[in-house]
DNA sequence: TGAAAAAAGGGGAAAAACACCCTTATATAA
DNA sequence: TTATATAAGGGTGTTTTTCCCCTTTTTTCA
C-alpha cells in the first residue's frame, strides 16, 4: 500500500534542517516534502495547495518568524495540518506557549530518532505525542498559575535593549526622547513587574526571554 | 573498492547527532562508525583500537567535556584522527580556539549539507577544509593582535558569577571575605581586561563565555 | 636574591542607580 | 458617565556604583 506520510522541516540552521529530512525519510512511511529556513518562507510555501503535509517539525528558536507565532498562524489557517514542535529549549514557559499556540507535540533534540518516529505515528494516530517531560511539565502548569503572561509594552522593550547595551539610564533616556525621570518610573516599574533586583536581573530576564540577543 | 572512511559524531544533542548521522551515511564513501554525547565518552571509546576513526564531527559547545578541551587531547593523543568542528557560534574567539586545539575545519551548523560531505571529503584528501568565512576569520585574526588570551583568575570568575547573581558589591565582598574595597579593584580591573562599561558588560561577558549559565 | 609584577586593600568624590511616592492626562470599561 | 486602569512625567533622598588615585604585601622570575 501507499501509505505515506509528508513531513515538512522548519529549521534555521540549514544543515540540520537536512540531516533530520535524512532522518525522517530512513523512516518508513513517513518523506519529506521540504524544508524551510524559518516561518515567513513556511507560509509562503503553504499557499500553493500541493506543498500542505500532514505534520510540519518546527523548530522554536528562529529570526523573523518564530516556531510560536508560525504555529499560530498555521493552526489558524490551515487548521487540519499537525505541528510537532522540535527545540532545545526545556523552558516551561516556552513549551506551554508552544502548545497554547497548537502545536500537537513537543519534542526536545536530545531525544532518540526512535522517539521522533514514534511521535510521528502517534500523531497521525491519535493526534497529539507528548512525552513523559512534557506531560508532567503540563501538568505542574495546570496547578500553579503561572500561566499569567508579564506582558511588556514596546516601550519598556525598547528600555530593556537600551539596558541591555551597557547604557547609562542618562543615555537611554536621550534615546528615547524621554527624561531621566520617566526612565527612572520604567525601571521601578520592570523592577517590581519581573521581581528583579537591578539592572542585572532585567538583562538577566531579557536573555532568558529572547527580548535581547547575546 | 572498498574506499569507505570512518566518521565519528559527537554532539550532545542525540536526535541532531542520529540525524547527522543518518545524513553522513547517506553520502558515497563515508560511514559513521558511532556517536558520542560529549567529549568525554569520546574519550572512552577512543581507548578501543577499532573504535578510532578517520574524521571526528565535533560540537563545540557541549556539556562535561567540550569541543575545545576534547579537541585538544584527541589531537594529543590520537594525532592521525582529522577533528571538524560543527557549531552554531559565530564567535570569532570559538573559532580560533577550536582551530588551535587542532580542528582542520570549522562549518557553521547553516551550511548545505554538499558542503558537509565536501569538508570530508577534502580534509580526507589536503588534511584540511574551511569556508570563506572562517578563512576570513582566520586573516582578520592574524591582522589585529586579539589572540591574546584573556586569562581569568579563579577569584575573578568567582566575582563575576556573584556579580550575575543580581549581587551587590557589598554581598559579595562578604561572601568572598574580602573588604568591599577589595572588590572595587575586582571590579575595575576587570572593566579594563575585558573592554566592559559596567557590571552589565561583566554580565553579557560570562555569559557569552560559559561563566554564567541562564 | 633583588627588581618587577601582581594581588590585596584603601580614600574620597562624583555619578548613577534605586526606592518611594506623587501628578496629570487619556483611554476604556462597567 | 463615573470609576478604573494606564501611560507619561516628575520630586526627593538614600544607596550603590564607578572612577581615579594611593599603599602594602606577596609572587614571580631574571
Amino acid at each position: 500500500m501507499e501509505a505515506s506520510y509528508t513531513i515538512v522541516i522548519v529549521e534555521d540552521h540549514i544543515l540540520l534542517s537536512q540531516a533530520i529530512a535524512s532522518l525522517v525519510n530512513s523512516f518508513k512511511d513517513f518523506n519529506v516534502l521540504y524544508t524551510c529556513k524559518n516561518g515567513k518562507e513556511l507560509l509562503t510555501k503553504l499557499k500553493t495547495p500541493k506543498n500542505i503535509p500532514d505534520i510540519i517539525l518546527m523548530d522554536v528558536n528562529m529570526p523573523i518568524l518564530n516556531g510560536i507565532e508560525a504555529t499560530e498562524i498555521v493552526k489558524k489557517e490551515y487548521p487540519t495540518i499537525k505541528v510537532i514542535a522540535l527545540s532545545v529549549e526545556e523552558n516551561d514557559i516556552t513549551i506551554i506557549k508552544m502548545l497554547k499556540a497548537g502545536a500537537k507535540g513537543y519534542l526536545l533534540k536530545d531525544v532518540e530518532k526512535d522517539v521522533l518516529e514514534l511521535a510521528l505515528i502517534e500523531t497521525i494516530k491519535n493526534g497529539y505525542y507528548h512525552t513523559k517531560d512534557v506531560s508532567n511539565i503540563l501538568i505542574n502548569s495546570l496547578n500553579s498559575d503561572n500561566t499569567d503572561e508579564i506582558q511588556l509594552k514596546a516601550r519598556e522593550i525598547e528600555f530593556i535593549k537600551h539596558t541591555c547595551s551597557e547604557m547609562t539610564y542618562r543615555q537611554i533616556a536621550e534615546k528615547m526622547f524621554l527624561s531621566p525621570k520617566t526612565i527612572d518610573g520604567y525601571r521601578d516599574n520592570l523592577f517590581q513587574k519581573l521581581h528583579v533586583k537591578n539592572r542585572i536581573g532585567l538583562v538577566l530576564y531579557a536573555i532568558k526571554n529572547g527580548i535581547y540577543k547575546i
